[in-house]
RNA sequence: GUCUCCUUCGUCUAGUGGUUAGGACACCGGGUUUUCAUCCCGGCAACAGGGGUUCGACUCCCCUAGGAGAUGCCA
């Protein structure tokens, strides 16, 4: 059977991590077995259907490399991928079910619903009352004379149960009178519910397999029936686990970030939040968990899905995207981090400026003290800004020290640099050893003022280094400064 | 309320009847180092509880507890 897996988002907000690993598990589904991933819009909420959302899941899946292979922007022999453009069809089922005595016009009032609802809630019944399946064709007839436009119900049973075989949680029977009774399958402006939408549309665009998350595990029985009622073979389930913040509640804004543009503009490179949410319920032994992209594809196996929730960890996604930047190349670290530094305003929006020149021989000091992109405006900020408001007086004095010894040493180390032109790194050091030695103290008593004389915090990139990208003038001026301080 | 799913270190997980229960992140300690970070070494730390089944249960069954989800003219 040729596997064919889709993901079928709402363009209601921006796509989130819950939503994107779901994507991501049946994109790697598809690639591991030769299948065909679809991208369908599920644009079925006029009240909520955002035009930005829908950009988002585009830019979304560009920036993190995951393609589909039919969706409403690439074209595909099962279109439109759309559901908004796929009204006829559901229209078309909902009528043969409504000939079929299947499912019934419903014309109960939203105030009505309402009410039934509260009641429900006070007497612990809950669920609609059936009202409109006893009605006749005079009493439909009148209610439609009043102008009064039904939506669509699908007549669940009393009898009976609802059965299907999920990849991950085996055997799922429900019986048919736990079931929300007659749920609505069209809704009164002619759109399909959920429900009834993507029966029909995994049904014509022949859907073997459906990963989706487990918070449809409850609809699914639903599902069946329908696929039952419109004599229809329904594909395989997975139901997924759930992505949780650290209380264990579904990740929601309070957790912290959640969409993956949040990420993104937080400095997250693709590859770490591939590769971490590929391992949030999924693993592949007992000890790799480093895995590209193009890895998963060929080694992920459905298999090797857990079912039990998974809490998102944002410090281990940190470690990840460290380690992917210490991994990419000084070239494109430097592309990675502009933006950053021009948002920070300390470099112009043009590529090639003598302050990128600055920036790029900067990347080896700052590469492997980056856990995200966004952090290299404030290790950088010295190179760009007076740092000398930055910190006080006793900030320059190390621990073993007095302000007046302090002074000295700086009033020592000056010369040092003024002296300086090519900036060797070790005849410096070497340099400031002597120096230190002469005053019979430690060279970190020697660095530490200097460190924050120079970048105006006590812990920086590599002191000497960052002397030389600072350049004499600059450097001495702070000295300067500092020594004024004390 | 009802229905349902889930349960191995703090977190992500490996484990499919016999293991000193393994790895990773986090955390703690040590080393390297001019700070921070990287890197290296080490440590802490788990089978939710109770019954079965079995010569033997983390692994199989049942119950309890805890957590979560669904219960919409939202998906």
């Amino acid at each position: 059977m040729t596997v064919r897996v889709r993901y079928a988002p709402s363009p209601t907000g921006l796509q989130h991590i819950g939503g994107v690993r779901t994507a991501l598990f049946n994109y790697l589904f598809a690639r591991a077995n030769g299948g065909r991933f679809v991208l369908r819009i599920e644009d079925t909420d006029r009240e909520r259907y955002s035009q930005a959302a829908l950009q988002d899941i585009y830019d979304t899946f560009a920036w993190l490399g995951v393609s589909w292979d039919e969706g409403p922007d690439c074209g595909g022999p099962y279109g439109p991928y759309f559901q908004s453009q796929r009204l006829d069809r559901y229209r078309r089922a909902a009528d043969t079910l409504l000939q079929e005595e299947k499912a019934y016009e419903c014309f109960c009032s939203a105030k009505r619903l309402a009410g039934l609802r509260s009641e429900g809630a006070r007497d612990g019944v809950v669920g609609y009352d059936r009202h409109c399946r006893a009605l006749n064709e005079q009493q439909r007839s009148s209610y439609r004379a009043q102008g009064i436009t039904p939506v669509v119900r699908l007549k669940i049973p009393d009898q009976g149960a609802a059965a299907f075989d999920d990849m991950l949680l085996n055997t799922v029977k429900r019986k048919c009178k736990d079931l929300s009774p007659d749920p609505i399958i069209l809704k009164s402006d002619g759109f399909p519910t959920y429900h009834l939408a993507n029966v029909v549309d995994d049904h014509e665009m022949e859907i073997s397999h459906v990963l989706r998350a487990q918070e449809w595990l409850s609809s699914t029985p639903l599902h069946i029936l329908l696929y039952e009622a419109l004599q229809y073979e329904p594909p395989r389930y997975c139901h997924l686990p759930f992505v949780t913040g650290k209380d264990g509640q579904k990740l929601s804004k309070r957790h912290g970030a959640t969409s993956v543009i949040e990420f993104r503009k937080q400095g997250y490179l693709p590859e770490a939040l591939i590769n971490y949410i590929a391992l949030l319920g999924w693993s592949y032994d007992d000890s790799r968990e480093y895995f590209s992209l193009a890895e998963l594809e060929k080694v992920f196996s459905a298999e090797k899905l857990n079912k039990a929730p998974a809490v998102f960890d944002y410090k281990k996604l940190e470690w990840f995207n460290g380690n992917y930047i210490r991994e990419s190349s000084d070239e494109r670290v430097l592309e990675l981090i502009r933006p950053y530094l021009q948002a920070a305003r300390f470099i112009p929006k043009d590529a090639d400026t003598a302050e990128a020149g600055v920036v790029r021989a900067a990347i080896p000091l700052v590469k492997e003290r980056l856990k995200t992109l966004s952090e290299a405006p404030g290790l950088l900020r010295f190179l760009f800004e007076d740092v000398t408001g930055a910190y006080n007086a006793e900030e320059l004095v190390p621990k073993e020290m007095d302000a007046a010894g302090t002074k000295t040493i700086l009033l020592a180390v000056r010369p040092l640099i003024a002296a300086q032109d090519d900036y060797d790194g070790e005849a410096l050091e070497a340099e400031f050893r002597a120096l230190a030695d002469r005053h019979n103290t430690k060279l970190g008593n020697v660095m530490m003022p200097l460190r924050v004389a120079v970048t105006g915090s006590r812990s920086s990139p590599p002191l000497v280094g960052s002397l030389r990208l600072l350049g004499t003038e600059r450097a001495l001026q702070r000295v300067d400064a500092a020594i004024a301080k004390l």
